[in-house]
DNA sequence: ACAGATTTATTGCATGTGCAAATACCTGCC
DNA sequence: GGCAGGTATTTGCACATGCAATAAATCTGT
């Protein structure tokens, strides 16, 4: 328990600390609120739409979703019942494997989608891409970047094991019809 | 409505973007596991505690206190009603101000603070910081730091602009009735 | 072929959180 | 003094979210 021996964080180190909790919070809080008065939706939710869209068929499994998206499995399927609800998406049984489960983004959620675009867009730029010079963007991208990737390479295992499933499952759902 | 005109982002802006809120939701969630499971700790109850440890006489406004905190007001009051509850901060009326009320660090929270420290210091030490470069500190610093700087004056100038509507709408009402 | 382990998604439950309204108080003006 | 308007904090409410347990389907080894 005791564990002494850790040097404390210098000035420098926690700027840069709390640069990443402060600007991160206040960009997401911004971006939030214009998405929601102007098109009522979340930011998980633009996300989960934009993700869709980008995807071949537009459409993806939860388990997909939940990797590319900040949310927990369960926080996903709430979500997407929410969605569905409004009918931005519709769940698709896999024929497949019963197990998985498609969400698909519909013509209104397109139709959505397209209409908050231009309001994440902007607001992205606004509050972060526009503030930076491109030797900022380039510095966040290679620093905050090799976070990730780093802490990804912990679950990579199973990213890949999605990957290969998703292509197998492609190549039945073509076979199949 | 339509924005047509804006430019969307390129593949370094879309990286700087994503590398943002990846790298957040990585690391903050690893440091909140951690906290909890070790101390029983969120990461805002850490951050409420750590502030007041470094407060004159270990002693804020609750105002204060949500101003350093990645918290709205409300939360605020929840949070410190939790840890009151707990024993580790206590409440105190302002005798000047009987608005204001002081979170006030108790004797059992400096220990749970100090016992919990060794554990948020190596998270962000283990998860964020000696994963970069001192290159890579400072360049985030500098790129997140200019962020959460420029969101400040955009704040105080709308907290401005606001005070003088108030006031032209105040002088305004005036002369209407 | 089949029991047990594994994967995928969902749900019960408890908790966290923000917005807006309410509360209690202060300040300046008449 | 006393009221209009502003400020500091709390509370009502609705909703988001994560963890652990569950349900259902698939895979694995024998």
């Amino acid at each position: 328990m005791a564990t002494p021996g850790i040097r404390p964080l210098d000035e420098q180190e926690m700027g840069a600390w709390h640069a990443l909790i402060r600007a991160h919070s206040r960009v997401i809080r911004r971006l939030e609120v214009e998405l929601d008065a102007e098109h009522g939706l979340s930011l998980p939710a633009y996300e989960v739409l934009a993700h869709l869209s980008m995807a071949p068929e537009q459409r993806l499994r939860m388990s997909e979703l939940a990797v590319h998206a900040v949310l927990s499995p369960s926080g996903l399927t709430r979500l997407v019942d929410k969605l569905a609800r409004e009918g931005l998406v519709c769940r698709d049984k896999c024929s497949a494997d019963a197990r998985v489960v498609y969400a698909v983004l519909t013509s209104e959620g397109r139709t959505r989608l397209k209409a908050a675009y231009p309001t994440h867009l902007r607001g992205v730029r606004e509050h972060f891409i526009d503030l930076l010079t491109t030797q900022q963007r380039d510095a966040v991208a290679d620093a905050l970047g090799g976070i990730v990737e780093r802490t990804n390479a912990e679950c990579e295992a199973v990213v890949a094991a999605a990957c290969e499933s998703a292509e197998q499952d492609a190549e039945l759902t073509r076979q199949e019809s």
